[in-house]
DNA sequence: TTCGTTTGTGTAAACGTTTTCATAGGTAGT
DNA sequence: ACTACCTATGAAAACGTTTACACAAACGAA
């Protein structure tokens, strides 16, 4: 437990009674090394427990073998999942993952980009939405880049994620053959080009269902919990509800959840309610969420396959890569109450 | 976006019109360089924009500044808190923070060890409740260890978590003192030392309050929520219900809550719940969870600044560090029918 | 035998830093 | 004016690898 003095090279070449070349080659070429010589340099390996240095390797190969991932909330289960498929198919391509936690804070994404550019990470994924702050600067400078999840506004990065307009679509036609006429929207900040197109899905979906577009049931969220629930709030304080919710992501769904069920509604006889992701959590409410799937996992895999390949020089990306949503029906939607009463619904008492 | 080619130390020396010596000093000990070079040099570092090789530091400096994280499961809320713990005191602290994410398989476990074991990382955090696969082998060439959250069995490894046992007396008692008599447990896996400790924990509880042992009230799960939900099945074939469930964490209990409510069960009415950890979704369960709460964030940055002060030499650590649990009582647990009814519940109709 | 060719190995340069040591000029104390 | 000591700088070694190059021995082919 004291020692802490690991062997280098030289030490297994002296054992050997070779050169240290000849260990190198021993190593990684193999076949370019005398059948008997390789076995006395494997076995002085064995001996002294030999592990080369990673960083005297990346320094002579100019390569880290480490892929920087940059997200906004590593506590986020959405994000974590796609942190999952990155690494899976970092680790079967023999890199290592190295996970940069932003909270949105210009310094610290300033931190994680130094991170790249000092070599500790030949490639970044960003789930950001934009450029680390203090990219713009040294953008000649930079390692192969893409975006995963959200795209960047800007930037001729490749991105990888589904289609947001669509999978809006798709939900607010399922809250309409259902027979609801009056959807509301909770949407992301409105900063965020995710929350646009899903928003932009939003008020296709209606129009193409020769629906009008109540601006009154827009509302702003942060994708957060309590703005789910806090835009219930806001709503009812108005005359005119909806008979249904669409939100931007699934926290926010479940924070209409709440606020619904504290009123003494049920969902879904009084509401309907559709997110946006499905979470894990997703499927564990009361009622569990109908809600639009995005495959993170996928979604990582395909990144990480695609920064991997520029960093290997292979074929350069060919476009963005949209990857299928899935909608999926539990039970927090349903036909609208007024289908059969005709009228505004109230809480039972 | 082409370039790709980074400045060095040299290119910066040679703009300045110094040696790469003085650059150096320049960056590091200001204080010994000449007011007017430290400007020539500034101006030139800023003007190619030069970001030091970090390999070839860690290289001469024999330090990655890097610390390795090991979790089993990266995409579980617990140890996604305590990962933004252990980053923000790491980050504060001038280390990054490398996630390495097991899923308890030796192969993963052994080549993170190899991050640790070449330099690429100083030190590391253990959140798996054992040593990686394969440090046996090497243990005198180990870096500095801590163990957050789950102890390590065998090892004199520094320690940073709770008392479990503790806490599970704290919440058995909380259901006793409600009136409760007959108080299943469902373990985790028996394997972890963590699951054992709150089962004794319960045990003493239940003894102290002069309570009877019944061996067909303790399950077995394995952390997750459908074992939670399976030990509910396995209860209600038998014939002695309990009126209240101790899970030794919340993802269990909230799988217990759904098997309930879904044989139409109501909570706390029917049955009182609790759980440990509180994770950040079981204030949204139907009824929100009552648990006993980790301090998850708290753990993060003791044993990251425990485990830094170990690489940097500072005072060695000094015995286990334990912070309290907390009993949040939430709405899954009240005053169990039978107190009224005094005899066994059954499901409303 | 004699000349290519192949095979296996060693020597040394290079990767980009930090720091020790040496040195030159300046400042001051006597 | 001589010595002693700072201050600012540069030259070079060291960190632990990988690989281009050189070279010797072995091997066939003539």
């Amino acid at each position: 437990m004291k020692q802490r003095q690991t062997a280098t090279i030289e030490d297994v070449a002296r054992m050997a009674g070779v050169s240290i070349a000849t260990v190198s080659r021993a190593i990684h070429h193999p076949g370019k090394v005398a059948e008997t010589t390789r076995k006395k340099v494997n076995a002085a390996i064995a001996r002294t427990g030999f592990t080369a240095n990673a960083m005297a390797q990346s320094l002579r190969n100019k390569s880290s073998k480490m892929i920087l991932a940059m997200v906004p909330d590593i506590s986020n289960t959405f994000f974590a999942n796609i942190l999952l498929g990155l690494e899976a198919v970092a680790t079967r391509r023999g890199y290592g993952l190295l996970i940069g936690n932003t909270e949105n804070d210009p310094k610290t994404e300033a931190t994680y980009l130094n991170y790249a550019r000092s070599n500790k990470a030949d490639a970044m994924v960003l789930m950001t939405g934009h450029l680390p702050f203090g990219a713009d600067e040294v953008r000649d400078h930079l390692p192969p880049i893409v975006a995963a999840c959200e795209a960047l506004p800007d930037d001729d990065v490749p991105f990888v994620g589904v289609d947001n307009r669509h999978g809006a679509r798709v939900a607010v036609r399922h809250l309409v053959e259902l027979g609801h006429r009056r959807i509301a929207y909770i949407s992301g900040p409105l900063s965020n080009i995710l929350s646009l197109d899903r928003r932009a899905g939003y008020e296709e979906a209606l129009s193409q269902m020769g629906l009008a577009l109540d601006p009154d049931l827009i509302l702003d969220g942060d994708f957060s919990m309590e703005s789910g629930r806090l835009a219930v709030e806001r709503l009812f304080i108005r005359d005119a509800l909806p008979t249904a919710f669409f939100c931007a992501n699934d926290d926010m769904a479940i924070g209409v959840l709440l606020a619904l069920s504290q009123r003494g509604y049920v969902v879904p006889r009084d509401f309907s309610v559709i997110g946006f992701d499905d979470i894990p959590f997703s499927s564990c409410t009361t009622p569990p969420l109908t809600t639009v799937r995005q495959p993170r996992r996928l979604i990582g895999e395909a990144a990480m396959n695609i920064v991997l390949d520029m960093v290997e020089q292979k074929a350069p990306p060919s476009g963005p890569r949209i990857l299928p949503v899935e909608l999926v029906i539990r039970g927090s939607t349903g036909v609208p109450r007024s289908t059969f009463i005709g009228g505004r619904s109230d809480p039972e008492t």
